[in-house]
Order: C-alpha cells, then structure tokens, then sequence
DNA sequence: CTTTAATTTTATCCTTTGGTAAAATATATC
DNA sequence: GATATATTTTACCAAAGGATAAAATTAAAG
C-alpha cells in the first residue's frame, strides 16, 4: 500500500535553511528542532496569525534573527511545522485494512487516533487551528489527499458493513465521530484538566479514557 | 432550578459603551449587534490575538474608532463576545432532568448541541480558540460555575447507571464524547466540506449528521 | 429651525511585529 | 593557530495594530 510518498505540502523551495554549504551539522538539527518544538508550542495556543516570532524565539531561548536565520520567515516555519504534522496525523488511517477484522481494525485506529493526542497534543492544535482559520495552507490537501484516502477507507467501511461484521453506519460520520473524540481530548485539554484536574499524561487516565471511547464506539457499531 | 443567575463573567465595569447618556438609541443597539457579529466571525478564526480591529470594523462597514466608540478596547469587546457565547453554550446541560429516562434526556441534550453547532458555529469556534489558548479568559469559569454545573450532571447520569437504564459508562467522558462530537461539526466545518463537500446548513446533512451520531452514541450506552 | 447630544471621520501616536544588514563571535579544517 | 565558514548578536526599519483627540457630521428634542 504505497501512498505514503511524502507529504503533500509544497517542497519549500529551499530558501528555508537560510545558511550555506555545510547542512545538517549538529547544530544546524539542533536548533531546527528546537525551534520546531517551540513553534508548534506557540502556534498551537495562538495560531498563525497570533503567534509571534519572539515568543517563539523566546521559547526555543534564542534571538529573533536568530531563529530567522534557521527559517527563513514565519510562513516558511509555519509550513515546516504543519508538514510534520499532517504527516503523523495522517498515516493511522492509511493502515484500515479491510481483510481484517473491523473490531480489530477500528480498535487499532482509535488506539493509534488517541495516542496521537496524548504524545502531540500540542500538534493537534495547530492543526485544529489551521482548520478553524478556514485551512488557508491546508485546503488543497483537504481538497485532494485527505479527500482520497478518506473515500478509500470509508469504501473499507461500507464493505464490512455489507459483509454484516459491522452494523448500518455511515463510513464518513463514523471516521468523524472517532476523530472528534479522540483529538477532543487534546484539543480542549485544558477544559478536561479544569473538569477532572486530568490529563493523558497521567497513564492511568490515558487507558481509562482510551477503553471508555472504545467501549461506546464499539458498542455503537458492531454488529 | 434556578442557577440560571446570569453569565459568570466579569461585568464589564460600564465603560463598554463609551458614548454618553442616550442609551441604547436604535442606532446603538443595531450597531452594538453588528459589531459583535463581525468580532464573533474574526474571533472564530483567528482567535483573540490573531484578530485585527481592521479586520473587524471591515467586517462590520465601520471605522476602527467608530468601533471603538461601541467597545472601548479589544479586550472589552472579545469579553462580551465571550459573554454571549457562554450563556448559549451552557444552557443546554443544565437541563438534563434525572427524573426523566436517560434515552429521552440524552438525546434531546444531543438534539440541542448539535442544534447549536449549526445555528453558532462561529460562536464555537470561538470556544474552542479560547480554550486552545490556555483560557486565559474562561479558566476561572471552568475552573468554577462549569465544574459544578458538570459535577452536578455527572451525578444524573450516575444515578440513571444505578437504577440500570444506562450502561456502565463514566459519566465524565460521556458528557466530552456528546461535547467532542457535536462541536466537531462546527470547528471543523471547513474539513467536512472539503471532505463531504456538506455543512450543516444543508438540512438534509444536519438531519442525517444529528441521526447518525445519536444512533451510534445511544447503542453505545443504552442498556 | 435651533440647539444639544450622539455618531462618525480624520489625523495622529506609540508599540509591536516581521524582517534585514552588518558586525561580532564561535567553530571547524588544514 | 591561521583561515574560512557557520552562527549569533546588535542595531535598525517599515508596516501594522491598538488606541486617543478633536473636528465634522448626523440625529433628536424643543
């Protein structure tokens, strides 16, 4: 199953690594992550437009233009940032394999779905906020990548739906319905921690919560 | 039950409106309106800081002073956009009635939460960048009057699990599933339309959506 | 029609922000 | 350790953004 060949957010015509010849030196990947890291963090509370470079300088703990030297400008980071994303976000859902069960599969997605929002919470919130902002980068790939694998696995669904594993649900609200749950509990995390004073790092919560959803969807579907 | 005691933000301390003695003239109250609209659409999208004054006044066909005139600060305004979204957002959940079935009472809370993703989808978005950005306005809320308000519900549902009209399920997570998947379909509009080219201004998708979800859900937890 | 108060516009201020230039410093290689 | 290259710092700039002042206009009341 090879779609999987690089993400598909325009290659940034280089530019982007403002400095010379010796690339990649320990350094170089050092603070790229660092900055990646800091970025993220920063857009992920305030989004494109309200993030600002000091602060994301701030976090990563260097200079303005010193971060500008590693990216070149805000939109190039931001881009940098969002194709690092979109590509953990989106490989789970290539993985539904209609030979196998969909009890199995579909517990395996949600499993991969949930533990994305515990290890990248921050990442599901830029992209949640890419979205909100009407996906000014992102709508092509929704338009035509994103579109492509989700018909393909919802075709997955509805074949185990007439095969009677699976009861009479429709395949797009279902995968809907798992990735509302699943990112909620990244995306408005900090209501759950005012509610229940919880959060998926805590592991015990992390595999309550993951069985809870689990159970409920489960339930909800299978045959 | 009356906890219904007005919206739990600081009052503004007058100085909102920041014109004179004549209040709430026709013009005022048109333009008070249309301001609050256009910040509410802004707000959606770009969150508190990513928003603009321009942006704003553009919106609403007015000059930034002349905005200012209504709402004497950014701040100011985003609190009474907050404002106005909390009472909405709240209402519904304050309803659920344990003296009534759980099949009834549960699915009518969905009935209504999905009703406010298609009537204020802005307005949830807003929401969703407020508590992306850490709360920094609604923490004290949450932390408060919705924490009590959620505790006193989880309680009915509890109850409804005792008396076995409901399966085992927590409480807590189930009131996020029913908030995860209803506001789904607001905050994440501009990917369902770029997926099912649908939104919930189609009747026929909203009718279908509310179905969908209550049919899944309501298998998953009925006994 | 005046007069008074409410609304809108114009001009302006100060701060923040994304970004650049160039000097200074550190690092690697010979 | 000298030289070339990579990295960091310092100083700055132009545009955008929140906010204010005061003049100009419009609407209400008598």
């Amino acid at each position: 199953m090879t779609l999987n060949q690089g993400f598909p957010l325009p290659a940034e015509p280089d530019a982007d690594r403002a400095g010379g010849k010796r690339r990649d030196s320990r350094i170089q990947v050092r603070n790229r992550e660092k900055i990646l890291d800091a970025a993220t963090e920063i857009f992920s509370m305030y989004g494109y437009r309200g993030a600002t470079l000091d602060q994301i300088a701030g976090k990563a703990a260097m200079s303005k233009p010193n971060l500008l030297y590693y990216f070149s400008s805000k939109k190039k980071l931001y881009l940098a940032v969002l194709r690092d994303i979109l590509e953990i976000w989106l490989q789970p859902l290539k993985e539904l394999d209609e030979r196998e069960s969909p009890e199995r599969e579909i517990s395996a997605y949600i499993d991969q779905k949930i533990r994305f929002s515990q290890l990248y919470p921050t990442a599901s919130r830029v992209f949640a906020n890419e979205i909100a902002a009407g996906a000014p980068v992102l709508k092509p790939v929704l338009d035509s990548y994103l579109r492509d694998i989700v018909k393909k696995k919802a075709r997955v669904i509805r074949k185990w739906v007439k095969r009677g594993e699976l009861a009479d649900v429709d395949p797009y609200h279902l995968i809907m319905m798992i990735w509302a749950v699943t990112q909620h509990y990244a995306d408005f995390a900090v209501q759950i921690d005012s509610l229940l004073g919880k959060s998926l790092d805590d592991e015990r919560f992390y595999n309550q919560t993951r069985k809870h959803i689990k159970r409920i969807l489960m339930r909800g579907i299978l045959k």
